[in-house]
DNA sequence: AGCACTAAATGAATAGCATTCATTTACCAG
DNA sequence: CTGGTAAATGAATGCTATTCATTTAGTGCT
């Protein structure tokens, strides 16, 4: 919303394209708020190749140079909006209900989150948490509700790491053609594999008829996620 | 190696920076595996940084448009890559050994290959399996010790995509510098997480003392790994 | 009040990037 | 020998992030 009220708000009545001069503006133009805000409906529109400086900066009404005031790169914006949409993942479980359904909810939540952003997920994986408060956040809550839980310490950020790397990694398959596996002209050299596609997008379909979408990525998702979550919670003390 | 020896070859005895004249040459100078092999040779030298199409085409002794001929955009070199390294992927365990030992081997190996390699995630994520028959390969010797294993056919895919999620996801983890969860001054305001991250660095540091270098990545790997292996086994019929 | 300093904007410039195109040359099929 | 196709060069294009000189506004000091 910073973004669209940028276009208002200014002094002189002017029309929307009109220019404005050089020099330091009364109030401030930009803030990395709005940086964020316009980056998000800049990716919402155009996706993550439409998200350039420049654009940034149009979209913003500001030339891309003022841009470099209040962030040093581009790198910079992206780790905007990796804590942004960290602050939306659900971890209200945590503390709320029993362990394994605050990991469900978190797990889901977080890999839906971030599959609508995936080119972000490079920048996560090498994140001095440091530099990103609001994910600093949900570690802590995260690891409050596994302590709570009765994991014993040492095994908290192992048990963390391990499930994010899965969700991670899920969060790619989101964005899969849903024929990925068509293994086309070459499926008389692969047999089982061809068949094993084959009867799993069926078993797909059948298990999804209650109403709800089941692709296929979703079962893979919930198999690996069920299967971490009972074999973390044996490790319970 | 057709990279290093694109350099010699040449019908006259000219030194090494001498320039082709225009045309057709009466040999061919490039061909896929040779733009792969420079490829990874430029990798190993400068990083994914570096893999640019000049600086490949500068490897392989070439005006960049030449390589336009053999591929159709830098994504079908990041292609070639990917179901290269694919190919060294171990998975010699199936079919000769245990179902749980063979999947330890593949996802090993498999996580090991990719973390050097992590550009490529993006790619292999969305990546059909027609395009790469290396791939399509692996996939196929997989899901064959997957059913000879005993499972049920509908559960393999799922199986198999939830081990790569994670696998993928554990790559990115490898590449993360060491201290990537230091809080640094917000230490005090997240004291559980604070308290986990130091004592799993001790007890990382502990568990490896016996000569092998135990990361801190290696350790969820491992953690993961092991409960979807238990996990998924349970599931054979 | 006057003055230095800093912050935040513009606008012009730069280097590097993938990609395209016209052109040249070599080989092959008829 | 003659057309067509494949594979090279070299020049050009448009987009990219980023930098820099310049302008202007506000803040704090004396």
């Amino acid at each position: 919303m910073p973004a669209a009220s940028a276009a208002q708000g200014r002094s002189t009545g002017d029309v929307g394209v009109r220019r404005r001069r050089a020099g330091r503006p009364s109030a401030a133009v930009l803030d990395k708020a709005g940086i964020t805000a316009a980056a998000l409906e800049l990716i919402s529109r155009k996706g993550y190749d439409g998200l350039t400086m420049a654009a940034l900066a149009k979209q913003l009404e500001v030339a891309p140079s003022a841009l470099y005031n209040h962030v040093a790169a581009k790198r910079d914006v992206l780790l905007l909006l990796e804590d942004h949409l960290t602050s939306l993942v659900d971890v209200s479980g945590f503390g709320a209900a029993a362990w394994e359904d605050a990991v469900r909810t978190w797990a889901w939540s977080y890999r839906n989150v971030f599959a609508e952003h995936t080119p972000l997920i490079p920048v996560i994986a090498v994140l001095p948490v440091t530099d990103a408060p609001q994910t600093l956040a949900m570690y802590e809550t995260v690891s409050k509700g596994f302590i709570e839980a009765g994991f014993p310490q040492e095994q908290v950020v192992p048990a963390i790491v391990a499930l994010e790397s899965f969700i991670f990694g899920s969060a790619y398959d989101v964005t899969a053609p849903e024929d990925i596996f068509e293994s086309g002209s070459l499926a008389e050299s692969t047999p089982h594999f061809t068949a094993a596609v084959r009867s799993s997008a069926s078993a797909a379909g059948w298990a999804s008829a209650g109403g709800e979408r089941g692709r296929p990525a979703d079962t893979a998702f919930k198999l690996g996620l069920e299967l971490l979550i009972s074999g973390l919670g044996a490790l319970r003390g």
